[in-house]
RNA sequence: GCCCCCUUCGUCUAAUGGUCAGGACGUCAGGUUUUCAACCUGAAAACAGGGGUUCGAUCCCCCUAGGGGGCGCCA
């Protein structure tokens, strides 16, 4: 019988959540439901000089927005920073662990010399058999993890498989700072054991450290999780995420327009697959989700897909659901406030008539509410250059002489506003498009926009013949 | 420099000791359409290189090259 799988996702709350970690989360999460078991949050803050406040706001935010949730309270690293140190301890009287002296110069000078004869520039365990009664006066040691000197130390990973390391190429780590605050290494290793961590899912940036942190729980005498080292996401180029790219915070994603959804589903897609499914729901990842399916070479973030991901979900999303989402995101954008007053109290409505037709051509939320702008538009419409072109004035005149036939049209739905523009076309002998074109732009100010019977219809019948009066008027010579 | 990892269309990826090496995004060409989008059809597009093992290697082994990660009293 095998214990219940308990995952964690650990960011340290020295940024934002960036898509990397947001990945990590995604498939602890995906994995902790798989196998019915929990995923815990443990906010790593031992470095006090670089976590913020405002850095795990931003993480849990991330998650809540991503709709990824945890079992339980988060747990603060710092808040156990006393138990650490007693593990330091029980290491240190154990002779696990030494006192060192070294001080910071020291090691520099030692680092230096190392690489300069090619070896790595790790500590050379001075201290480990000197006697304290030779150390320095006025230097507080800090107490350094005796790592076997001989022999492998093997990690039998989910993804990389498994990763044999020469011990002598792994010094002895500092695990207690010369302050009493303890290193992450220690920390980690203490905290998942504790936590009862099962399954240690992270970026393989992570890989070295798994190996110093096995010879750490051996040294405890506790069972290692088990490890699963994801590969990283790189930019565009190839290179390492940089801001340039992808590695913005996920609030940013939500800024730009993108559905939690879509995020997941492209982001589940890097590095891991399900025969040739593109398109998963979450209840598809969670059944489909494996540790030993995830690929173990590098993705590149690819933004245009992830657009066609997110205009798919928004094709797919019901419009009184987008128009919430929408609510909550205005106040997000840049001009946001002005936005929404000229949206006003009555707009959410005519928003979400127009919603067929919107959601159909936008990638993006932002794009969406972009070419929603003729809803709120203050008349007379400003032409975009492209419009412009289209109401010519010949497009004028077309309209001028189509006017007569919408005012006296009792039936503003749709259907019949298409049945009698049609007739129109037809009667004068014209093309539907030579009549829509113009239409379009009289009413929306843009080249391209929704269908156009579906925003006469959304208008109305008062303002939509308001506005085409106003275009052919403008357009007329005074 | 040392250690570790990786390498299939431009990108994300699938599959297999014998396949026309599959799908998706993107691209291109058609179709449909009131424009755009969506949708439909079709096309171009990949096993990094070199050695082995084998009747046969994209697949197994080794080397090279390229890319990435790690090497703190950071996490």
């Amino acid at each position: 019988m095998s214990r219940e799988v308990i995952t964690r996702f650990a960011p340290s709350p020295t940024g934002y959540l960036h898509i990397g970690g947001a990945r990590t989360a995604l498939f602890n999460w995906l994995y902790a439901k798989h196998t019915g078991g929990k995923m815990l949050l443990r906010i790593e803050d031992t470095d006090r000089a670089r976590s913020t406040e405002g850095a795990i706001l931003a993480i849990l935010d991330g998650l809540r927005w991503l709709e990824l949730d945890w079992d339980g309270e988060p747990i603060y690293q710092l808040t156990r920073a006393e138990r650490h140190r007693e593990i330091a301890e029980k290491l240190l009287a154990e002779g696990k662990a030494y006192r060192c002296y070294a001080t910071a110069a020291e090691l520099q000078a030692m680092r230096e010399r190392a690489r300069a004869e090619g070896r790595a520039p790790g500590y050379d365990g001075t201290w480990r058999h000197r006697d304290p009664s030779e150390a320095p006066p006025g230097i507080e040691p800090a107490i350094r993890f005796k790592a076997p000197r001989e022999g492998e130390t093997v990690i039998e990973d989910r993804v990389q498989g498994r990763v044999v390391f020469a011990n002598k190429d792994l010094d002895d780590l500092v695990i207690l700072r010369s302050d009493g605050t303890p290193t992450y290494n220690l920390s980690v290793v203490v905290d998942d054991h504790d936590m009862g961590i099962t399954h240690v899912i992270r970026g393989d940036d992570h890989l070295t450290n798994a190996a110093r942190q096995t010879q750490i729980f051996r040294a405890l005498g506790w069972d290692t999780p088990v490890y699963a080292h994801v590969p990283l996401i790189h930019g565009p180029d190839g290179a390492k995420l940089s801001k340039r790219h992808g590695a913005l915070g996920v609030e940013a994603y939500r800024a730009m327009g993108y559905l939690p959804a879509a995020l997941r589903n492209y982001l589940v897609r890097l590095g891991w697959s399900h025969g040739d499914d593109e398109i998963m729901s979450t209840e598809q990842m969670i059944e489909w989700f494996d540790l030993d399916a995830i690929g173990r070479s590098a993705a590149r973030f690819d933004f245009v897909k992830l657009e066609n991901l997110n205009g798919y979900y928004i094709r797919t999303t019901s419009d009184a659901e987008l128009v919430t989402r929408i609510k909550a995101l205005i106040p997000e954008l840049p001009d946001g406030a002005a936005l929404l007053e000229r949206i006003g109290s009555d707009g959410w409505g005519k928003l979400e008539r127009a919603m067929p037709g919107l959601k159909e051509r936008a990638k993006t939320l932002v794009e969406l509410i972009d070419n929603a702008g003729y809803l709120f538009a203050r008349r007379p419409i400003a032409l975009e250059p492209q419009a412009e072109k289209l109401l010519d004035p010949e497009g004028r005149q077309t309209l001028g002489q189509l006017l007569p036939r919408l005012e006296t049209l009792d039936d503003w739905s749709a259907s019949s506003l298409e049945d009698c523009v049609k007739a129109f076309a037809e009667d004068s002998g014209c093309k539907l498009g030579k009549v829509a074109q113009p239409l379009r732009a009289a009413l929306t100010g843009r080249s391209t926009s929704p269908g156009i019977f579906d925003v006469l219809a959304v208008l109305g019948r008062q303002e939509s013949l308001a506005r085409i009066r106003d275009q052919v008027h403008a357009g007329a010579p005074a």
